[in-house]
DNA sequence: GATTTTTCTTGTCATATGACAAGTTTGGTT
DNA sequence: AACCAAACTTGTCATATGACAAGAAAAATC
């Protein structure tokens, strides 16, 4: 399950076998339970993980002091805060279980030697990064393009695991709503 | 003033003097006239830039056809189609020039090279991204936590000669809003 | 420099969403 | 099982922004 999971996540063709199993090594099983912190506001992040199964999600707080969930994290995603990691800042971000969870953990220094010993590594880096810019600009351009209640469709159709198991409220302030307004949009679907 | 700005862009601790000047001299002049497309939907990206000077713009189509601005480029940004260039894609994005503009432009092979045989490189360019990342993040948060008026206030603040030069109704659909509404906060705010 | 086209402003009205408050339901804790 | 706290729903009213249309200003074109 380790190998299988791993080698899907960092499958690149320039990876070899020999480099990819030496990647997989570097990564350990961590646990952790609903409501667990994983990053605090003002922390370093240390390392980042792979989700093997469960549920979490990043928020901060606005200008108002109001908790706004910035992404969830699903069956396989990666759990990284990349500004914290790579900057070796303190993050704003913080990052929260939301149902008990397994993980593949990989530290930022051992991190840091693969990326700089095996080339396919660090293309595969770059690739992912290139992709998840590219999902944050679609989620920007999505909030002033879109309805709240298209998003909401968008995101069911996306990560249905984030509708069945996230709170409502936690869903809300991803879209970009109250819950108030979500508990109507809902209303208005079902 | 080539290797003023371009060893200004490229500044990380782990580039040395010599790996410096290999990757100015990678880069070369090009100019566009107000108006000139860099890049169209469709197309694929080849190269990204620097912008010596001028002011260029980024726009696609929404669901509705809509044109939005998702992006502006001023002096010293780093111009590019982060997805359509790493992922050899064709982008659905545009690229225009606002106004004449002077850029250093480095094509994709000549930059491949580079990032696999400098390992400074290749750390810088992971800073880079890591940033942009976190400002997209930044942007999508905006978008949903203040109003279009404050988020107008901190164009203001951080890219002043985009509201100097750009046209109103594109940067209204940078806000996300649009041009009648950002007619109205103008007049609100003077 | 006159004309045409594009951009910007303003008016009126509609609508999605927010703010706040009061219930209701759910889930965790003892 | 009973209780308490948190999560969710619903009501009323307020407001930011959109849609559409008409006019004014600015810019591009001849």
């Amino acid at each position: 399950m380790k190998s299988e999971i791993l080698s899907q996540v960092y499958n690149h063709p320039r990876i070899r076998a020999g480099e990819l199993s030496q990647i997989i090594d570097a990564h350990q099983k961590v646990e952790f339970q609903k409501g667990d912190f994983i990053l605090k506001q003002g922390e370093q992040a240390q390392s980042y993980m792979i989700m093997d199964e469960g549920l979490m999600r990043s928020f901060l707080y606005d200008v108002n002091g109001k908790d706004i969930t910035t992404d969830f994290f699903c069956d396989h995603d990666i759990i990284i805060e990349v500004l914290s990691l790579f900057q070796r800042t303190p993050t704003s971000e913080n990052i929260q279980a939301l149902k008990d969870s397994t993980c593949w953990k990989i530290d930022y220094d051992v991190f840091q030697e693969l990326f700089h010993s095996i080339d396919g590594f660090a293309e595969w880096g770059r690739l992912w990064m290139s992709n998840s810019l590219f999902q944050f600009k679609q989620r920007s351009l999505d909030m002033v393009s879109i309805s709240a209640k298209d998003r909401y469709m968008r995101l069911i159709q996306e990560k249905p695991q984030v509708v069945l198991h996230a709170p409502l409220k936690n869903i809300a302030s991803y879209l970009g709503i109250t819950d108030t307004s979500f508990s109507r949009i809902r209303k208005e679907i079902s």
